[in-house]
DNA sequence: GTTGAGCGTT
């Protein structure tokens, strides 16, 4: 048994539960400050564990009395302390500093054979309006804090393909800009030139850039093939400017 | 089809 902190582990949870159920019963002892629910990053399958962050250690103290072996779906979960203090702690082993605020809740992809696929529908879904709106917000974000950005594209690689996508849907970021961009000279500076041609674009590009080249291998080659090469190709130019940044 | 133990997906 672990010490005692304010967070949880939660095991042994069902596979067809939605993350929506899991902290449904996560709520049930108290309120929930933080909530991490864990998936293949590959093919989108749940792991079957997640952690509970509550408000202080007596709700933990509780959720580990009455939710360990708790039984949900048809599984006996399992609830025991995590040892960390906060779901986030991850900051002291990454050494960055950077802290993100919790992510909502992702959808449901029970039965999905294809993530990607489903991030690309869920994008198409949104008004050109709000499009527009995020890629405006990633934009600020990318230049406000620019490594608080990379780590979060880092992190969640359906957020950076579905940039990708906004900007091919609201056309600021089409294959063909993407050509533009690949057509300019590369100087013989190399990674110098690169970074100073990088900082030369507009920010609508360089957003554009960031979220590329978070993609991940498995992201690009459910690409079309007419964007796959660009992307390929902008990603080889470019990632290693967008990670020293 | 690889789905059962998993303690943080780099």
């Amino acid at each position: 048994m672990n010490q005692p902190t304010k967070v949880v582990y939660l095991g042994s949870l069902p596979f067809d539960q939605t993350e929506q159920q899991v902290l449904e019963v996560a709520r049930s002892v108290g309120p929930v400050v933080d909530f991490k629910l864990f998936f293949d990053q590959e093919t989108g399958k749940p792991k079957g564990y997640a952690y509970v962050e509550y408000q202080d250690m007596e709700t933990a103290a509780s959720a580990v009395r009455n939710l360990n072996n708790y039984t949900m779906g048809n599984r006996n979960i399992k609830c025991s302390y995590s040892g960390r203090l906060s779901i986030e702690d991850n900051i002291a082993e990454s050494g960055d500093g950077i802290k993100l605020p919790p992510l909502p809740l992702g959808i449901d992809l029970i039965g999905t054979s294809d993530p990607t696929e489903l991030t690309f529908k869920v994008v198409e879904t949104l008004e050109y309006n709000k499009l527009l709106s995020v890629l405006k917000e990633a934009r600020s974000m990318a230049k406000t804090s620019p490594l608080a950005m990379k780590k979060l594209l880092d992190e969640n690689p359906q957020l950076a393909y579905a940039l990708v996508h906004a900007g091919n849907l609201t056309h600021k970021m089409s294959p063909d800009d993407i050509n533009a961009v690949l057509a300019k000279p590369v100087a013989n500076g190399v990674q110098n030139a690169a970074a100073q041609e990088f900082a030369s674009l507009p920010l609508q590009a360089q957003e554009q850039i960031r979220a590329v080249c978070a993609l991940t291998q498995n992201q690009i080659e459910q690409l079309q093939p007419s964007e796959k090469n660009m992307i390929i190709q902008l990603k080889e130019k470019y990632s290693n400017v967008v990670n020293n940044i």
